[in-house]
DNA sequence: TTGAAAGCGATACCAC
DNA sequence: GTGGTATCGCTTTCAA
């Protein structure tokens, strides 16, 4: 049997409501007895026992995560940093990776607080959740809940004027995966902008990809550099398909940015870790995870209407794009 | 407010502990009675408050699973076999991303019944935790926990008696990934096995990698490949390597198995998704979550000692092997 | 400033 | 078979 409260206002004389009371901090306690009640459930090790205290005070302090696609790298360092935002908030993080109707369902049952759920489909979630729920992907029609929506289109689309800006007109995304909605958004923000600027198509324009990783970009990459004649820019989808379209550059004998300007998605601490600094477009992970903490904690407080809120992405220029020389 | 047990009992003009009997299918009520009793449950859409029954039951039918590194896909099908089979008898798995000190604490306070952690050093868990713990990874020396672990040596101590049995003499290791205790694992065992078959060491025996991903494999067999004398027989650190190995060999116009035999590390259903049936050494996924929850159980009801259990690895021969032909 | 007591929702034991 | 009741560990009034 572990140590209770009742066990602390034993050894310190006192009631164990006192005890209870001194352990949240409550002003209503004298300091002294407060600092040594402290000081005994430290000593004997004193651990809460959140469900009697879930039970009384109808909050769990935790945030329910559904994460149905563990196996696609995408999300980790997004998981990451929230992670470690609700720690410290004194939040503990639950995953599920469950489908959603099964998720939602676990936590229903489960005494969480709030669920975010993240979902890269277009299909709205139909389920009827008592948790309330915050949303982080595409935004859906109606969704009856608060989504996190990551503007794609616009991301992309700034990459491609600040070619322009410098001079590109061959301009080559990489990055197309078919069946993926937040990848299919790029790429619609890609064309969107080539028509805004009224730039010629010309043959390899969008290059598609069998998955986001360093192998895939690499792949595409040689293909588009193997023919004749080539892009002087590239947009890449993906923070790790640029790694692979760096090296398919590389090995061509080809410089970047003097050959080729290189604009990357994902806007990650990782781009510095690259021989180049890489230029890049979208919201920093901070701040999306920041949005997120922040939409979930007002949810918790009935505070948040069902809305959606769209993160603007922003474009970090370093050594990996120059203005086109003739 | 959500619906309790006394309302169901209200409704059903019964006490709420013959509801509570009711709901656990308890044989103490009859029959009529408790189709009555479940059927309001339904309908109130009654879900049981998991605080409540953890507090008195003190149980939470929850395990909570210490993953540091989601950031490695390594582990990615594993949790999510473990997941389902945890699932089936009526487990909520409960993820941390957290590093082993403050998972194993957030795990304590939170009412957890058992831990399982991933654990990929050799470092002893110098943690001391109420809730009992159960270890995947290095069995360390003197492990306070049961500990679960691949025999991974000997795992590929197969892969090359095999080859050998098939004439081949000269055997590529691709994977030796240094830092990666796992893969060090995994290096030490082919080195034995070519010492315990007398086989003349050649140039090219072990190829370090960069990571474990298809890229990895591509980038090292094609340094391999690419010199003038080649082995004729590649064994691969895990699958994601062995499809960049594929590729690598299919774009030196070599062919598996003809020109060059290739066993790959890792027993995962997806071996068979490629062009070619690859074969295998490793111990079925199902197999190691099927023991890692009886573990898991048995630690939960105490009858579980602190020990090694070694899980054997199985060899799938298929068509990416054959015999050399001279 | 402290203590007593009610109660959160469910289980389990003991009467009836 | 069913109902009453103590109990789990804690928070929260309400008195003292």
């Amino acid at each position: 049997m572990s140590v209770t409260i009742k066990d602390i206002a034993k050894q310190a004389g006192v009631s164990y409501s006192t005890v209870s009371k001194a352990l949240r901090d409550s002003p209503l306690v004298k300091p002294p007895t407060k600092k040594r009640i402290i000081a005994i459930a430290e000593q004997l090790g004193y651990k809460p026992n959140v469900a009697a205290r879930n039970l009384v005070s109808r909050r769990s302090q935790t945030i329910g995560v559904v994460w149905p696609t563990i196996e696609r790298v995408a999300h980790s360092a997004l998981i990451t940093s929230l992670n470690q935002r609700l720690e410290a908030i004194n939040y503990t993080t639950l995953i599920s990776i469950n489908d959603m109707k099964t998720a939602f369902s676990t936590f229903n049952q489960y005494p969480v607080d709030a669920i975010l759920a993240f979902n890269d489909s277009y299909s709205p979630i139909d389920y009827t959740s008592s948790v309330p729920i915050v949303t982080y992907g595409i935004a859906g029609q109606h969704s009856p809940f608060l989504t996190i929506d990551v503007n794609r289109k616009k991301a992309i689309q700034i990459a491609v004027e600040q070619l322009i800006q410098l001079g590109h007109q061959h301009i080559s995304y990489i990055g197309d995966l078919s069946g993926d909605f937040l990848q299919e958004e790029k790429v619609k923000g890609f064309k969107n902008a080539l028509e805004l600027f009224q730039l010629k198509p010309f043959a390899d324009q969008t290059i598609k990809v069998q998955g986001l990783e360093q192998y895939d970009g690499y792949i595409a990459a040689r293909k588009l550099l193997g023919k004749k004649s080539r892009p002087t820019a590239i947009i890449s989808g993906s923070h790790d398909l640029s790694r692979g379209i760096l090296q398919a550059i590389y090995e061509n004998q080809l410089s970047v940015p003097v050959d080729i300007s290189l604009i990357s998605y994902d806007n990650i601490p990782e781009r510095h870790h690259l021989d180049i600094a890489l230029s890049t477009v979208g919201v920093p992970i901070d701040t999306i995870t920041k949005t997120l903490v922040d939409a979930l904690m007002h949810t918790i407080e009935g505070k948040a209407v069902p809305q959606t809120i769209y993160l603007e992405p922003e474009l970090n220029l370093a050594s990996s794009c120059q203005a086109l020389t003739l």
